[in-house]
DNA sequence: AAGTGGTCTAGACCACTAA
DNA sequence: TAGTGGTCTAGACCACTTT
């Protein structure tokens, strides 16, 4: 049986209100596509028919097949490889607990293990954690400035992490300092280091607060290429800003989190 | 001066390692584009050349020219109005305050003033708060299911929200009850209702913990309809587990929040 | 009436993969 | 070598908005 039945065969009827704009060939076979995928028909990683096949199925010209599979694409559904085919996209997200691994009862557990919060939780999982890390002194971006109140003109030094997981990207954690707080102290280390009660604690500074701000966005092209992202692919963009016990932002760090790979939890215990 | 100027007025050479795919027609005309709106020569809001325009600039077919900004539209650059134009997409984000608005102290302050959390902070900023609710008794999706550990077959109780701001829908907060905790309580009642102390409270349980659970990830078609959200828009689907003091998940709420209007904002204190 | 975006077709050439 | 997806062109018709 063939799992791509339309359940319009009649050709739409020409609708007299445009406010629900009349459906087009390209949103039918997407919206068949779409139905099997969400139904289970087409499991995850399961192959769709090719170009070629829907083109006949639906007696429409290749390029309408292609934007039909554009779409499906651009809504994270389906995955294309070149000159083998269509396929459901699978997922594998990780959980990542952000408001736990820089408490300070973990770092006690992992960090003097050896590793931060995030790697001790990944080998846990039975995964391989790796991460790429560089160190540059660099204009920070205007929020970040905004929020470490960094004085126009005046440097910042960064630390630019790719974590990833059994060797795919998983995410990427850019953190910026001001100078002053992180000049001779490790943070200026290069390479993937761990300090027992972290970098901050290391410069001298307890982090005593922090806020969150998380917004869902699509990815730069730049982060497209730095984690590998396929088509269709939405991020958080998780801005941490830590203040010391004296209330100065010392720290702002930019995670970005694919979603296909990671879901951010967080554990809140009524006062 | 036209803004539009290639930075790669010579054509591409033809290059040898296929590792980097060399650069499309279509990938130069978006990557100028791009380049232009990300460093503001084209301002949010800004007109773009008509794709008769870009057409003649860059001496390519129409559809290559309507594929690169399919492309930046895709990457919530770009909207586009028929019969009109492209422009510059513009956003307007509002903080939201998950972990904040539930607490005790701020119910307090805000829940006997008539407006729940939500609401009260969307007045404090001079908006106009709506909401649109829907009460139904329904079986759970399956992730509900499993977090209320609601037995096979058996219903629970929904109250599917829209909450707007001066007119446009922001997000959505479908919250998922046990039909034994939600029956015979005032969160059986439809339509925009404020408790003080809140819904859980008055069906008689006290949240006494929530976990969070946010994921990027790109809107289903219904979320697109619902939200009205044009392309390229990425959203954070929240979801929080209530358990009460015994330890049992008698709420389950899924928001999903459109990127182009939310930002979502954890404070957290170091113990 | 002119301009603009939305959809669709038919045909072409390319690069890559698999039999 | 045949099949598959990736890119591009040229032309057509439509609906809508503005002049």
């Amino acid at each position: 049986m063939n799992p791509l039945e339309s359940e319009n065969d009649v050709p739409p009827e020409p609708q007299e209100r445009n406010m629900s704009p009349q459906q087009t060939t390209t949103d039918r076979i997407a919206g068949d596509l779409r139905r099997d995928i969400l139904a289970g028909k087409l499991a995850p990683g399961a192959k769709l028919p090719s170009e070629q096949e829907l083109g006949d199925l639906y007696s429409a010209s290749r390029g309408t097949i292609r934007r039909a599979l554009e779409l499906l694409a651009n809504e994270g559904l389906v995955v294309s490889r070149s000159g083998i085919g269509h396929y459901v996209r699978e997922y594998f997200p990780l959980e990542w607990y952000p408001a736990v691994f820089e408490s300070p009862r973990t770092r006690k557990d992992t960090a003097e293990a050896g590793a931060d919060g995030w790697a001790a939780d990944v080998v846990a999982r039975g995964r391989v954690p790796e991460q790429k890390v560089e160190v540059a002194i660099v204009a920070p971006p205007p929020r970040v400035a905004e929020f470490l109140a960094t004085p126009s003109g005046e440097l910042v030094v960064t630390r630019r992490r790719v974590r990833l997981v059994d060797g795919t990207p998983y995410h990427t954690a850019d953190s910026y300092y001001p100078r002053d707080v992180a000049e001779g102290t490790p943070i200026m280390q290069a390479g993937d280091i761990t300090i027992p009660g972290g970098l901050m604690a290391a410069a001298g500074h307890r982090q005593a607060r922090f806020v969150d701000r998380i917004t869902p966005r699509m990815p730069t092209q730049e982060e497209v290429i730095r984690l590998e992202l396929p088509r269709g692919t939405a991020v958080a963009e998780h801005l941490r800003i830590g203040f010391n016990e004296a209330g100065r932002a010392v720290r702002v760090i930019i995670q970005v989190l694919p979603g296909d790979r990671n879901v951010i939890v967080y554990e809140v215990t009524a006062e």
